[in-house]
DNA sequence: CACGAACCGTACCGTACGGTACGTATATGG
DNA sequence: CCATATACGTACCGTACGGTACGGTTCGTG
């Protein structure tokens, strides 16, 4: 395994100590409770600090944003060699650990901010977002199907495509309703269970396919 | 064709013109554009109106969800007998207006307004969206894959859980990324056509089967 | 020890919002 | 023609936010 875009802190210890009370704030109370003078008081720093660190309240959101994504480490997998089996077992660990990612607290409360502040700020939040808490994910998915693909378990010619598949099966709307508040989304294991049998059925070769259960 | 919950305009013709006007700044310049001032500025009424009609600024709100639902109409499909072929093109529909729907304006700025609230009113606005916006393009879905599923052409134990992996086919993340503001995101002919075929793939007979094209 | 940089806490300023009150105009109905 | 209701426009109030300024304190360094 290996660690990707280590970002040897962006930020100083006592500036991620203040982005982590924002966190905090903005996930108990959302955006109307992500205050400049909040945060200097939950980080018992002050508001000239705020300034003089993030520049202004935009850079304060951006930063949160940067360190969050900065925390969120994913592990690729190495050239082990896939069978049909594995290859089931971790797109599917994939697909559960991508809506425990989205379902997340600080997740959502990062993604209502920035869908929030989408008109007023020309999508720079949202670009950050996805550009910075997207890719790793993405990446780690690309990685995964293209090994199935070498290992002549899935076959698919357009990489992209087949991983946009894979997601919407997975997500379908189940993130958008969660942003939108929803409770009680947490069955997330079948969900992803079933997303992958499909994802397989869609994508997988004969090998794939002789494994898996009858269709009903 | 029939048109379903006529919900004979809840507010007076006036009220529906004052709620035009909000929904149009809140298109224009998002949450904070949308204040009580500057409706009643751009209604051309006062603001003791909009506090005897709506009763604060959430009821406002509310009533501009309520009000965008009841213009959207969506027709169900009559009994019509259906052929592999005309099932295809009838999904393909569905799906091509489920990502216009997702993609207009009005739409992009209520779900953004909702997700920004969802903290602040524990979710009713998101609640009262996906009621009552989303009922409507639902039951239509339903209907259809029902009706595919009655002749035969369609087989599933769950039609919730088909409609589910239909809407994760065609929208994916488009739209999350869209209420991110991610620009450029208009080719949905080919996406909902391939989603389309992927559906079928998964849910249809061997009537259907046997129409499409081999994979690859 | 002395000096300076960084930082904390607080106070302050201008602005803008949600919500209310009031004086006036228009229309409806007897 | 008057009375009442409805609605418009404006002015107003309290509050709370983003951002700045300033005095006091800590801490590292020569």
């Amino acid at each position: 395994m290996s660690v990707d875009t280590a970002e040897p802190s962006e930020f100083s210890p006592r500036q991620n100590a203040v982005l982590e009370q924002a966190l905090r704030l903005l996930v108990d109370g959302g955006e109307k409770a992500l205050t400049t003078s909040g945060v200097a008081r939950a980080a018992n720093c002050s508001k000239e600090s705020l300034y003089k660190w993030f520049g202004d309240r935009d850079g304060l959101l951006s930063a949160m944003i940067a360190y969050q994504a900065s925390k969120v480490r994913t592990f690729e997998r190495n050239g082990e060699r896939l069978t049909a089996a594995s290859l089931h077992d971790h797109v599917v660990i994939f697909a559960r650990d991508l809506l425990e990612v989205l379902a997340g607290d600080v997740s959502l409360a990062l993604n209502r901010l920035a869908i929030g502040q989408s008109h007023r700020d020309g999508s720079k939040l949202g670009k950050l977002l996805l550009e910075r808490g997207r890719r790793q994910i993405d990446r780690r998915a690309m990685a995964l199907i293209d090994s199935g693909k070498r290992a002549g378990l899935l076959r698919f010619a357009d990489a992209d495509e087949a991983y946009h598949t894979l997601y919407g099966l997975v997500v379908s709307d189940l993130h958008v309703r969660m942003l939108l508040g929803e409770p009680g989304l947490k069955d997330t294991a079948r969900q992803a269970e079933k997303a992958v049998t499909a994802f397989l059925r869609l994508y997988g070769t004969e090998k794939v396919l002789a494994e898996m259960p009858a269709l009903g």
